[in-house]
DNA sequence: TTTGTTTGTGAGATTGAGTCTCAATATCAA
DNA sequence: TTGATATTGAGACTCAATCTCACAAACAAA
């Protein structure tokens, strides 16, 4: 994908720099396929010795958001999980509160309805989430 | 409303007590109409002379959150938000980025969608969160 | 009641994700 | 080059939330 021309387009409008570590943050996240947190990518920097600072990664997260690369979820109140959610479809979440599990789902009349509701309030949306807590199959099955 | 029973018959089948402090804290929590967070409470029973202990406050809320008197809410990633949500009408959020102004909506229509969805996985819902990130009417205008 | 067992409380210590500081360094436009 | 500005990294710091543990309540059985 065309992430790194739109990445240092963005960075150049909003007067701040392409520094190879910014750089090399998004590459990192552009690979992932899966959600994860910003300890988590600090340490997997670091194995592969691109050794950037904690600060740095804390710092960049927000930026990657901003500029729509990554979505921030909302399961866990604890810590900030991202997904890389560029040129994806989007979809929400379902949580199972009892093994973890988290179900991904899409529903095309689902963003109408959402759409619709926004609008109505005269409200401009700029992203959104919709999640799930509850139970899974396999988890209902094993508790009878 | 029939809050206090219903509490004590969740306590007594969750092998735990009645004691005055969860009363106390149901009681404040019920009179909330609005979205508060644990310190606030604690510091607002602190000042009508209920002195509970900051940490029977946080630990009261998961057990009030868990049995459907409380649901907490997903704005604000730093801290924990709650809202008093028994016996009320359903309803989800519009987050303003510019002013922090929180919106709530209903939408009979998306909430069905939604439920449709979450069958469709064989997923057993308990609560969901449905939260817009975006900018009011107002701070549209403004930037204009 | 009394006794023993279990559960809950409070004060303060601890944790840990995330932020801040600031001197040193990198970027960029002129 | 040079000067103005933005960024980095190491480690200090914040602060919501949790944990510890001695003591106090609640409860069940006798
Ligand atoms: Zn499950
Ligand atoms: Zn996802
Ligand atoms: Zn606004
Ligand atoms: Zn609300």
């Amino acid at each position: 994908m065309n992430t790194v021309p739109v990445f240092k387009t963005y960075l150049m409008n909003n007067g701040l720099r392409p520094t190879s570590e910014r750089m090399a943050i998004l590459s990192e996240v552009s690979k992932k396929n899966s959600h994860f947190e910003a300890d988590e990518l600090y340490l997997e920097l670091r194995k592969k010795n691109k050794s950037i600072s904690r600060a740095s990664v804390y710092r960049t997260l927000p930026i990657l958001v901003d500029c729509g690369f990554l979505r921030e979820l909302a399961f866990d109140k604890k810590r900030k999980h991202y997904e890389f959610n560029y040129g994806l479809d989007h979809h929400e979440h379902l949580v199972c509160k009892r093994c973890g599990k988290i179900i991904e789902f899409q529903s095309e009349s689902l963003e109408l309805e959402l759409e619709k509701a926004i609008k109505k309030h005269g409200f401009t949306q700029e992203t959104h989430c919709v999640e799930v807590i509850g139970y899974c199959k396999k988890c209902i099955e094993k508790d009878k």
